[in-house]
RNA sequence: GAUUCCAUAGCUCAGCUGGAUAGAGCAACGGUUUUCUAAACCGUAGGCCUUUGGUUCGAAUCCAAAUGGGAUCACCA
C-alpha cells in the first residue's frame, strides 16, 4: 500500500487514539525543502479537539506514528508542523523490488472501462494549422494516459467532410483552377484545396465590396454576391446527390485525406475508428421524434422544433429548422447516441477549443433531459486557443501557422543544432533523419503539452522554440546521457540487468539518491493525476522535474570513479530506473527519445 | 448587454483540494571542461502573486466587487 495513504490512515487511528474523535480524512503534504522530512501534517485543524498547543498536539501524534508504523523513522515540530521522516529501507525497498518493473502496465485489468476520445476532427477544406496541432497532441495524450490508468480506449476522429465551406473550395477550383491536381502543381492534396478556399474568399469579398458600393447594405452585399448564390446552389446539389457535384467533392476530399495521412503521421498521431459527417449528418432526427413525444422538445408554429433551456441559465435552442432540416447540434445528439449503441462507453470524451463551451454545455444537458443515463459519462475536454502575438489565428487571412511547415522547421532547427554541436558523427543519414525528427517533433509536443490544456496559449512563431532548459530535448538529452551510461557499464562487465548479481545497497546513500527514489516512487500519484485531470501537463512537469534533478545527480555524482562495486552498481540502477521512467513518461506525451543524440 | 474563462519575475509557464521564506525555463550578467557527451551544471539579478474588501490562527490559493483581456450568446459548423 502506498506509504502516503498508510501513513493518513494512522493518523487518523492516532487521532481517535488520542483525542477520541474521528476525522474524516487527513491531508499530508510534502516537507519543505528547508525542513527535514519526508511527509509534512498540519495539526493546526486538529486543536479545537486535541484542546493542547500546537507543539505538544504535534509531538504526540508524532509519537503514535514512529510506534505505530514501522515505515517512520523519525519526526520533528516546528510550531504547527510535523514532519515525518520515513525510513531510508522503505525507499530503498521500494526501489529494489520495482527495479526494472514496466512504470506502465502494459495489460488491461479485467473490465477495464472504455472511454471514447474524440479528437482533430478537422474540417476537408484546408490544411491543419497550429490550433489544430494542439488539439491533436492533447487528444491523443490524454488518450495515452487513460489507458496506461486502466481504460480500454477508442480514439476516434469526426471529419467535417461537408457543407457550405467545402463547397467553397470546390467552386473555386471548378472555375479557377484550371484542372489543377496535386501531381501537377506539386502540393500536398490538402494545401491544394485550401488554397481554393482562400482563392474564393478573395472573389467573393470583392464581389461584396461592389455590391456595397452600390449603396446595398453589409448584410444584403454579402447575401446577393452571386458566389453566394452559387455555393447555395452546389451545396443543394451535394444534398440531392447530384452526380456531377458528388465526383467533384469525392476527388478533392480524397486529395486532402491523403494530405492528412501525411500530416497525422509526421504528428506520430492515430484514430481506432473514423466517422464521417457526409454519413452522420442526418443522425439525430428520430432522437427528435423521441423527444417531442416525450415532451422535452416542443414545436413552434412556424414548424422549427426547440428545447427550451431557459430554467437551466440557457436559452432556447433550435434542434429541426423551420424546413424540417437538422442543425449542428442535432447532428451530435446523434452521434452520442450512436457512439453508445455501438461502443457501450462508461465515458467520452470530445477534444474541442473552448470556444464551443457552450455548446457542449447545450449538448449534454439535452442528453441528460432526455432521460440518457450515460449523459453523466460526457466530457468537454476544453482546451484554449492558440494565438499569436497579433491576435487570434484566421485561415481566411492567411494569418495562420501551417502546421506542416512548423513541423518541418522544427526538424530543420533540430538538424542545424545538431550539426553544430558536431554530434552527427558515425551517424547513417535515415539515422541521423530519425533523430532530426525525434528533436524536432519532439521538442514541438512537449511546448504544447506542458501548458495547462485550459489555459490559451501564446505563439510567437519569430521566436523559435527553445532546445534548452524546460524543452523536451533536454529531457531526451538525459536518457541518452543515461543509454550511454549503461553501454559504458556493459563494456566495463557492470551487468545492470544481471539477477545474478545481489546487489547490497549500501545503508546511507545520498540525499539527492533518496529524492529521486521518491520522485520514481511518485510516476503513479502523477499519472493518477494526470489521467483525473484529463492534463498531459502534469507528466510533463513530473518527467522534466525528474530530469533536472538527474541532471544535477549526473552533474555531482561521478560513476565509474566510485570503489565499491556495489555502489556503482546501485547508482547504475537508480540510472537505469530513471531512464525507464523518462521513456514512459515521455511515451504518454507521445514522445519519442532517441538512444543517442 | 447576458453568460463564461483568465490575470503570478521583462517574456513563457509551475504552484491554486487554504499552511512554513512564492518556484522553473528563456532573456541579462558572472563562473565551471586533464571528468560517464556542456542540448549540461553553479551563481547574481529580477515579485505589492492586477486592485479593494471579506472568511480564517493562517490567503497567490476560498468568497464578493472593481479593473483589464479572451470566448460564447445563429433555424453556421
Amino acid at each position: 500500500m502506498n506509504i502516503e495513504k498508510k501513513l493518513q490512515e494512522k493518523t487518523i487511528q492516532a487521532l481517535q487514539s488520542l483525542y477520541a474523535t474521528t476525522v474524516e480524512k487527513v491531508a499530508l503534504e510534502k516537507t519543505n525543502h528547508d525542513f527535514k522530512g519526508d511527509y509534512t501534517l498540519v495539526v493546526f485543524n486538529f486543536l479545537k479537539i486535541s484542546k493542547k498547543k500546537p507543539e505538544d498536539t504535534a509531538i504526540e501524534i508524532g509519537n503514535y506514528l514512529k510506534t505505530n508504523l514501522p515505515e517512520v523513522a523519525d519526526f520533528n515540530v516546528v510550531k504547527g508542523f510535523l514532519n515525518i521522516v520515513v525510513k531510508d529501507s522503505f525507499w530503498l525497498n521500494y526501489f529494489q523490488s520495482s527495479f526494472n518493473k514496466p512504470f506502465i502496465n502494459p495489460t488491461l485489468p479485467e473490465n477495464a472501462p472504455t472511454v471514447m476520445v474524440e479528437y482533430s476532427s478537422p474540417n476537408t477544406n484546408k490544411p491543419l494549422h497550429l490550433g489544430h496541432v494542439r488539439n491533436n497532441l492533447l487528444g491523443f495524450s490524454v488518450a495515452e494516459i487513460l489507458k496506461a490508468a486502466g481504460n480500454h480506449v477508442v480514439k476516434t476522429n469526426l471529419v467535417n467532410d461537408r457543407g457550405i465551406h467545402i463547397c467553397k473550395s470546390m467552386l473555386a477550383w471548378q472555375k479557377w483552377g484550371g484542372g489543377e491536381t496535386p501531381e501537377s502543381s506539386g502540393l500536398k492534396g490538402d494545401h491544394l484545396v485550401g488554397k481554393y478556399y482562400v482563392e474564393f474568399d478573395k472573389h467573393y469579398k470583392s464581389q461584396v465590396a461592389d455590391f456595397k458600393s452600390k449603396g446595398l447594405s453589409d448584410e444584403e452585399a454579402e447575401k446577393q454576391a452571386p458566389l453566394m448564390l452559387e455555393i447555395q446552389d452546389m451545396l443543394r446539389k451535394w444534398e440531392a446527390g447530384d452526380k456531377v457535384v458528388r465526383t467533384l467533392w469525392e476527388k478533392m476530399n480524397a486529395w486532402v485525406y491523403k494530405g492528412f495521412e501525411a500530416s497525422y503521421k509526421m504528428l506520430g498521431v492515430s484514430f481506432d475508428s473514423t466517422y464521417y459527417e457526409s454519413n452522420t449528418y442526418l443522425l439525430g432526427k428520430n432522437i427528435i421524434d423521441e423527444g417531442l413525444a416525450s415532451g422535452v422538445l416542443k414545436r413552434r408554429a412556424d414548424n422549427s422544433v426547440y428545447i427550451d433551456l431557459t430554467a437551466d441559465g440557457l436559452d432556447e435552442k433550435t434542434l429541426l429548422r423551420a424546413d424540417g432540416t437538422s442543425v449542428y447540434m442535432t447532428q451530435d445528439l446523434g452521434t452520442a447516441v450512436q457512439r453508445f449503441e455501438q461502443h457501450k462507453f462508461n465515458k467520452l470524451i470530445y477534444t474541442v477549443g473552448n470556444e464551443q463551451d457552450y455548446h457542449f454545455k447545450v449538448l449534454f444537458l439535452i442528453l441528460k433531459k432526455m432521460g440518457y443515463k450515460w449523459a453523466d459519462g460526457l466530457f468537454h475536454l476544453s482546451y484554449g486557443m492558440v494565438e499569436l502575438p497579433e491576435g487570434k489565428m484566421k485561415s481566411r487571412e492567411g494569418t495562420v501557422v501551417d502546421a506542416d511547415d512548423l513541423m518541418q522547421e522544427m526538424v530543420n532547427t533540430a538538424a542545424a543544432t545538431t550539426k553544430e554541436l558536431g554530434k552527427t558523427e558515425g551517424l547513417s543519414d535515415a539515422d541521423a533523419d530519425k533523430l532530426y525528427h525525434t528533436i524536432g517533433l519532439g521538442a514541438l509536443k512537449y511546448f504544447m503539452l506542458k501548458i495547462d490544456p485550459k489555459k490559451k496559449m501564446l505563439f510567437n512563431p519569430s521566436e523559435s522554440i527553445d532546445f534548452n532548459g524546460n524543452t523536451a530535448p533536454f529531457i531526451q538529452f538525459n536518457y541518452v546521457r543515461i543509454q550511454a551510461l549503461l553501454r559504458k557499464a556493459n563494456e566495463n562487465n557492470f551487468n545492470v540487468l544481471n539477477e545474478s548479481i545481489t546487489v547490497n545497497i549500501p545503508e546511507v546513500i545520498l540525499p539527492k539518491e533518496k529524492e529521486l527514489i521518491i520522485r520514481l516512487y511518485n510516476f503513479n500519484t502523477a499519472l493518477k493525476q494526470a489521467a483525473d485531470e484529463y492534463s498531459p501537463a502534469i507528466i510533463a512537469n513530473y518527467v522534466y522535474d525528474l530530469a533536472k534533478e538527474y541532471s544535477q545527480y549526473y552533474h555531482d555524482t561521478p560513476i565509474f570513479k566510485e570503489e565499491s562495486k556495489d555502489l556503482i552498481l546501485f547508482r547504475l540502477q537508480l540510472s537505469k530506473t530513471i531512464g525507464d521512467a523518462i521513456k514512459s513518461s515521455m511515451k504518454l506525451l507521445g514522445i519519442e527519445v532517441p538512444e543517442r543524440m
